[in-house]
DNA sequence: GTGCTCGTTATACACTCATA
DNA sequence: TATGAGTGTATAACGAGCAC
């Protein structure tokens, strides 16, 4: 990448992590979607949900999200998984996370909301901040960044006194924990020479690797401040797990550029359907062979589900996926998409044109 | 189209704690 | 004791989706 991408605000996100992108996203009314699980090996304590592959999709892999649960004795966890193989879940999620209130142990309570939004719309925008921070600063992985600072990018309105509402920086707080926490398994293919293997990868999105409180008589404890109570740090130094290629100009990456970190103030993250749409076309990007660089067909179907668009009123769907799709012309993500008829009288497929100024990929393996 | 629910932010206020 | 920074809680308001 070149000085000149970086001053034009043009960063480069991994392809091994667009790849599993979407799945590692995917919510609970994913059809894909298992609910959380206590699970135990020789590894460890988990709580885990489970993603199921898609036998109609390539790039819809099997991938597991869990939240490892440490310092725990053998009799902590039998007595953690009574309680839980005794929760009704199902029941519960019938009223949405708020659903989850019902589970009276505050921390089991926290690591099943952390697993059942992660990588929501507003997490995703912070990873993508964060390859962005990367790239302007040249520092490789590890990048040092200010909450405030962020949540000034993000568009959050700072108090009469200046600073943000202890709420919105607990919840940063909660986010880059979530990010930190999460580890990600699954099967990836690499080449090796010419060879095609796949290697089980157990990886974290990233890791906070030091935070740093500028009030030092605060009494700020990152786990217990995710797990009980409220808070942030005033600073983090976090590793980007997944950078590895993104500045070979011989790598694996996806560029991005003109991207709008503003969230939409008063707007629920789960309902960015842009951010949603321009991530799983560049997740396509890595698994499909777009026609010149830029033109993807991928069926209806397939995209509302990884849209979350999944009510019960198709025709509202279907309102909200072109709304969203003029959305990311205007922001210059995508020059066209047009509906084409698919094999099946019932599969539509819809044929995107992506701008390849602000959505490019690379791979050293396929052609472009 | 209407009314409801849900997730989110904004605002206000009370509390704790350290310091001057 | 007053002050300021940070934290925790309650409530109102808003936008969006959903069911009817």
């Amino acid at each position: 990448m070149s000085g000149s991408d970086v001053q034009l605000n043009i960063f480069s996100v991994d392809g091994p992590l667009l790849r599993i992108l979407p799945r590692a996203g995917a919510s609970i009314r994913n059809p894909d979607a298992n609910l959380p699980v206590l699970r135990s090996d020789a590894g460890g304590y988990y709580l885990e949900m489970r993603i199921d592959a898609d036998p109609d999709e390539v790039s819809e892999v099997d991938l597991v999200r869990r939240i490892p649960l440490d310092n725990l004795s053998g009799e902590e966890w039998k007595e953690l998984k009574r309680n839980y193989d005794g929760l009704d879940l199902e029941s519960y999620l019938s009223k949405g996370i708020k659903g989850l209130e019902q589970i009276e142990d505050i921390r089991l309570r926290r690591l099943t909301a952390t697993l059942l939004t992660f990588l929501n719309p507003r997490q995703v925008q912070l990873v993508l901040f964060l390859y962005r921070a990367a790239a302007a600063e040249g520092t490789g992985p590890v990048v040092k960044i200010r909450s405030n600072d962020i949540l000034e990018v993000m568009g959050y309105e700072r108090t009469k006194d200046g600073s943000f509402h202890a709420l919105i920086r607990s919840q940063l707080h909660c986010d880059l924990m979530a990010l930190h926490r999460t580890e990600l398994v699954y099967a990836q293919e690499t080449w090796t020479g010419e060879k095609l293997e796949a290697d089980v990868k157990i990886r974290n999105i990233l890791r906070v690797q030091e935070y740093h409180v500028d009030n030092v008589q605060r009494d700020f404890d990152s786990e217990r401040a995710a797990d009980y109570t409220y808070g942030a740090a005033d600073s983090y130094t976090v590793n980007l797990e997944f950078f590895q290629t993104s500045t070979d100009a011989d790598g694996d990456y996806v560029l991005f550029g003109n991207i709008d970190m503003q969230q939409g103030v008063g707007k629920s993250a789960k309902h960015d359907y842009g951010l949603k749409l321009l991530v799983y076309l560049a997740h396509r990007l890595k698994w499909d062979a777009p026609k010149d660089g830029q033109y993807l067909t991928i069926s209806r179907r397939c995209l509302f589900k990884n849209l979350d668009l999944l009510g019960s009123n198709s025709s509202r769907n279907n309102k909200i996926f072109w709304r969203t799709v003029d959305e990311l012309r205007e922001k210059k993500f995508l020059l066209n998409a047009r509906e084409l008829p698919g094999k099946r009288k019932s599969s539509v497929l819809i044929e995107f044109q992506l701008n390849p100024e602000n959505v490019k990929s690379y791979d050293r393996h396929v052609p472009t």
